[in-house]
DNA sequence: TAAAAAGTATGATATTTGTCATTGTAAAAT
DNA sequence: ATTTTACAATGACAAATATCATACTTTTTA
């Protein structure tokens, strides 16, 4: 539970600014801010794991997570990343299945959940709020859909530009021009689909051809343009 | 438009048996009967096409489509099937954006056009029907979801078993055991993400295997415990 | 019904990608 | 401060997959 002054904050909150809630009146936002809980999660543990039940939906006030899933061989791969103001767990809202991804946070995260039993009444009062979270999830498959293309038809390094050029996009880049968001050779791998190996090689190549610029984890775009041929796979 | 005796049809309409159509009453179904319109769409011509922009949804009375993405190189993939009872352009209820896809039937299919206007005030007075939609939604997000973490973590031959495997779930067999839905061998290459030559070797190289059998585009399953097996990649 | 077109099949070969083994290097724990 | 432990790099090789050329079949069209 929160304090009366920590409370009230629901109505300023950056999560707010970018997510569905953005359709909420003011006495929508003020039961959910008498319910809704914060908390912390530590950079590498899970938010939840596939396979979970969730009872209401997370927003995400700071930090990233992955959105991950386990295939049959073992391997992991990681879908999407969430991020400050994002919603999470929508479906939990219509349905009572288990989550098919997890969440494993790689920045301290700090979120607040709001209950089901209370964002499902102001889903059935609120037909702009229902359409606004449509229109997020049908966003999402449209994503997807164009993921399971990439992935079916483009080659590894395609794929390793094309995810370069959505990070950068998605988190941008500190002052000295690296990606904000920095991750292991074996999540990258992970985010196209290959081994570790492949992708500290292609990591190698890319900096042998001044497309990219590391030091250690982190990396700098340099050639956004050619970036772009090659995610295209002229 | 239709006659008045086609009008009363849609509180029996296969459609409404299936999808989320089957949350509304009888008030609401007779308001979409007089404003749907019907079409019949030739075997090979398209319902719509990526970059277009829908004004209302679809429901499938009978016959098969393919949803496809054209990739950047010119290769197009299949994403999904959409058979009889299926609802297509749920998100033109929420928003004006241009479709991904393109639909392009299999089968020829009767379908039935609902315009916006007439949905989206169903939409916004009967909150179960957008549960509805958004369960619907989800789960195809889900789908999606697994879809990409296959193609990208999968072989080619786990791919292809896992296809098999799925058009047997969806469409099932005709009285001599063949898949009911029948794909030129391109088609299967789209499907799975390969070349079309790949594609003919392993339908071969499974035949010979004894896990399918084929008689011309006809393909029956002969063994789906191991199909399941190297869907799994184990 | 002949000719054209589309679809299927197969070999040879090149390219891409994965696996295994080994070493180096940086970070974390004691 | 040093010993683990995780991460990164690289070589050698194997396996998977794509490409190109060509031939054969079936279906469509004229």
């Amino acid at each position: 539970m929160q304090s009366a002054t920590e409370m009230s904050k629901c109505e300023q909150c950056i999560v707010r600014k970018f997510s569905s809630l953005k359709s909420l009146d003011k006495s929508e936002l003020i039961s959910i801010s008498e319910c809704k809980t914060s908390q912390q999660i530590e950079k590498g543990s899970f938010l939840f794991e596939e396979g979970d039940h969730l009872n209401g939906v997370y927003c995400i006030k700071s930090g990233i997570c992955k959105l991950t899933k386990l295939a049959s061989n073992g391997k992991s791969h990681i879908v999407k990343f969430i991020k400050k103001g994002d919603l999470l767990g929508q479906r939990s809202i219509v349905s009572d299945d288990a989550v098919g991804l997890s969440a494993t946070a790689i920045e301290t995260m700090e979120v607040c959940f709001i209950p089901k039993s209370e964002i499902l009444s102001v889903f059935k009062n609120n037909a702009n709020f229902s359409a606004d979270i449509i229109n997020d999830i049908c966003y999402d498959l449209k994503l997807a859909n164009e993921h399971i293309v990439q992935m079916a038809q483009k080659p590894v390094k395609s794929r390793f530009a094309s995810s370069l050029l959505s990070l950068y996009e998605e988190f941008g880049v500190d002052k000295e021009g690296f990606l904000k968001i920095s991750l292991s050779r074996e999540e990258f791998a992970n985010i196209v689909g290959t081994a570790t190996e492949s992708m500290i090689r292609m990591i190698s190549d890319f900096s042998k051809k001044e497309l990219i610029e590391t030091e250690g984890k982190k990396i700098k775009l340099l050639n956004n343009v050619k970036l772009g041929l090659l995610a295209e796979d002229l």
